[in-house]
DNA sequence: CCTCAATTGCGATCGATGTTCGCAATTGAG
DNA sequence: CTCAATTGCGAACATCGATCGCAATTGAGG
């Protein structure tokens, strides 16, 4: 009969008219599990943490959603309000690169973020609007509406991905408080000096470029969009 | 003092020497865990699940694996495994999307590896050669060492989001049991009839082109590795 | 002002899950 | 033959998502 999609959420009113005024919110609950996700990682958010957090029983969080699904549909949708979304006189190439910057900054500042909008669609009305926003930088570029749709769909997944070993890197090259480096990079060194990998291992002691993350992550999505099709219009290189 | 990394299974021998011969192995639990995940799902895979289905205790399995992340990290391994990576003498592109294309076949066998590769590293043996085989075609690139890697990881990135997008709009169209379009669908619909999202019902309501899905995917695949700076070689346009 | 249905807060509880513990049974090296 | 190492696994624990039932609260209609 009625099903278990997270989206869901978005089908239904907040709050329905007579009864006792709520002692809490949507909004409330989904902040309060975002600054948990933050601070201890998206698997800390749990419903009683939350319920916690924001001072209510544990089963009480059921009267504002459904399912931990839910809950976590509303914290990807949070964060995506994040996103300043002026409009701008800026060829649609540049446009979607300060979108994809934006949207870098924001999985680099909630580091749980980027799995999720990896592996989730992601329907909230911040989504939609970011959505829109998009697709307004690329109103007149001549591509179908699906093609569209792909393009943004790549940007956020190119976007998503290059966040995350962003991230990776960053937390496995911290020295843990034991003097000791993390287990990730001690395999690793052992798999190049095995010799099965001749090629990964040259790859890997390829000088590190010093170069800015920022730069090389605007590199990457500028010429993936170029090759898309997107008129580059200013810098004709 | 001892990690709880998933990758840590590959660092550990899967016998030691002396006491009873193991009933099980670790391939014999990936393949039960593997068909469980294609029949059922990724969240039907459990440890309790994977030990009755390859006839063990539940408790038996934690001497074959430390945790449930390292039994996915098998799983991933395991289908990894199945890519042709045999030698090729075409250009690094034209062998850069062959690869993307065995990928999106892979994650089409098996819906619950796009969200995984999407989210994960996967350093196993098998996902090691594979990597190992992309940057063989990238050999005669004029590319940094991380650069290449960069460019593979976007590579799989782009093939995971569209599989999924695939496996998604197969599932949303198909027609539930009682008739009924899924709630995806509806919401969908009723967003684009708001009239608050106007671009974005625009480019729903636009033809669907009827281009196979394998083609849109190589052309948008050879366009991003044309815009990195792969050399087309063969067909200029 | 009263009535009453709708709604909220939430303690108690259920089922499932990941994981650990302890012990008997099994193996192979010395 | 000895014995330490290893395996299989039942039982148990902690935690989680989710449900149920009930008291308390609200606002609309009379």
């Amino acid at each position: 009969m009625s099903t278990n999609d997270p989206i869901d959420i978005w089908r239904r009113p907040e709050r329905s008219g007579v009864g006792p005024k709520p002692a809490h919110s949507r909004r409330g609950i989904a902040l309060g599990a975002v600054s948990i996700a933050d601070r201890d990682g998206l698997a800390a958010v749990s419903i009683r943490s939350v319920a916690a957090r924001v001072g209510a029983g544990t089963a009480s969080l059921y009267r504002y959603l459904r399912s931990h699904d839910e809950l976590v549909e509303l914290m990807v949708d949070t964060v995506s309000g994040e996103y300043d979304l002026g409009p701008s006189n800026e060829p649609p190439r540049i446009q979607l690169v300060n979108l994809a910057l934006q949207g870098r900054s924001i999985m680099l500042r909630h580091p749980w973020l980027a799995p999720l909008l990896l592996t989730r669609p992601s329907m909230g009305p911040n989504s939609l609007l970011y959505l829109e926003r998009a697709l307004s930088a690329l109103q007149a570029v001549d591509l179908s509406g699906p093609a569209k749709l792909q393009t943004v769909a790549m940007l956020t997944a190119i976007t998503s991905s290059f966040a995350q070993n962003e991230l990776a890197s960053a937390t496995a090259s911290a020295v843990g408080s034991d003097g000791s480096l993390p287990a990730r990079m001690q395999y690793i060194s052992d798999v190049a000096g095995s010799g099965n990998y001749p090629l990964l291992a040259a790859a890997l002691t390829g000088q590190h470029e010093p170069e800015r993350p920022e730069e090389t992550f605007t590199r990457v999505i500028s010429n993936c969009l170029a090759g898309v099709g997107l008129p580059v219009a200013i810098d004709s290189e």
